[in-house]
DNA sequence: CAAGTATTCAATTGATTTGTAAAATATATC
DNA sequence: GATATATTTTACAAATCAATTGAATACTTG
């Protein structure tokens, strides 16, 4: 601890990497990190980000400080329940940022999500409007595998909302014929491959798509939100 | 440590959230966000980062290894030396979009920054174009107030190298009449409004840009290197 | 007041930072 | 070549800081 002959604001508690750090510590551990990525598919209660993220209520709380403080959620309370929601814009393009990052230049994150691809990755860089046209057309079956309140919050216009949970006890609800493709909260998100693993299991011509709707979201493209209203498939 | 039913997927180390952290780990000190700065403006060797940033040689080392580690940035060795550098264009997107979400959430980091304003910030979104011109015509003289070693490795064509600590004693080489614009590292480094500060208080009308040479670059605007040579102002 | 949700508190444990000193690496000198 | 010198990395120890958990507290609704 040398005093040296440092001004006063250079190693004042108040510079600007002082200030960029906070974020930098927020982003820090796995887990915030893994709450924020569930955060950008819709808001939460804290309840429902405990049960999601597999950790302790107080632990999560903890964290959603942490990110406030760090200016990337934002809270609401209405009645019992707190709801948190990424706080803007911003937030979405720094993590996408990140992951850019990570995916350039961390060989073991390329490793990784690659372990995902189940081998037909082909969907990987698909043509985002030729899917939504073979959807409408009926020519394949899009679903949605995030736990429902994500598929509320907003969805694939016409994708169906089957939880990866769900995926084996509902297969009949799904025709063999068809080309199913199945996306979840993005690229990182192991959801979608578990669900196309089960899938091809049972027989189906099932893909991943790797973009979540985040990404969809970024990309402009439609997103549609509420229940769903069951027509025949 | 409960053990709970998790699959072994969820709760191994390599998740890609626990790669995504060891950049956020990389971000969350003040220090390394200082290195990294500095590095955006051109190589460094190791000393000569410590020298700057203000820290011991060790200390840096030991940072440098967390950044290399988290693939920000990558290290040469040529003879005695070691010189790192920032790995690429990604590092430099990354860091941008934590500044953007900085200023726009963190009230303190907008402070921090406005504090620099220096009053008259009218430079804040100054028409690069327009400067370039103003200065090809001799009508203005733009001053890099960054170290030498940062000026070298890349300025803006026509600009004149004057640290920031020099200031004082070199205010000789610049002319009363002309309109001085200083630019450093950018919008969050001291450099330029500390010597814009001493300008003023010399009579110079001078004024500050926000943007530093990375900004500058991700613009496309041209980049010079090396050397200054000596003409007439 | 009772029940349910979220936050705070206290305590343990584990990481990170930083300075000093020593070790490793490369260069130059005798 | 051996030795001295300069740069960088590692090792170690002290201090600081962060994550996690269960218990206690606060807040809101019925």
């Amino acid at each position: 601890m040398k005093p040296k002959d440092q001004t006063e604001k250079d190693n004042a508690k108040d510079t600007a990497y002082e200030q960029l750090a906070r974020i930098g510590k927020a982003m820090a551990g796995p887990g915030r990190l893994k709450i924020l990525d569930i955060l950008r598919n819709g808001p939460r209660t804290v309840e429902s980000l405990a049960e999601e993220a597999e950790m302790g209520v107080a632990n999560v709380s903890r964290h959603l400080q942490v990110l406030r403080g760090a200016g990337m959620v934002d809270s609401e309370k209405k009645g019992l329940y707190v709801t948190y929601r990424v706080a803007d814009a911003h937030v979405c393009e720094f993590f996408s940022a990140m992951c850019r990052l990570a995916e350039a230049r961390l060989a073991e994150f390329e490793k990784i999500v690659s372990r995902f691809a189940d081998g037909s990755e082909a969907m990987e860089s698909v043509d985002r409007e030729a899917l939504v046209n073979r959807l409408e057309k009926g020519e394949i079956i899009v679903i949605d595998v995030r736990p429902e309140p994500e598929y509320r919050a907003g969805h694939i216009p016409g994708a169906v909302s089957i939880p990866a949970e769900e995926m084996a006890s509902r297969l009949a609800e799904l025709p063999q014929e068809k080309e199913i493709v199945a996306y979840c909260r993005g690229p990182y998100c192991l959801l979608a491959s578990r669900a196309v693993e089960v899938l091809r299991e049972n027989g189906y011509a099932a893909r991943r798509m790797r973009e979540g709707i985040p990404e969809w979201r970024a990309f402009g493209m439609p997103v549609a939100s509420g229940e769903h209203q069951h027509e025949t498939l």
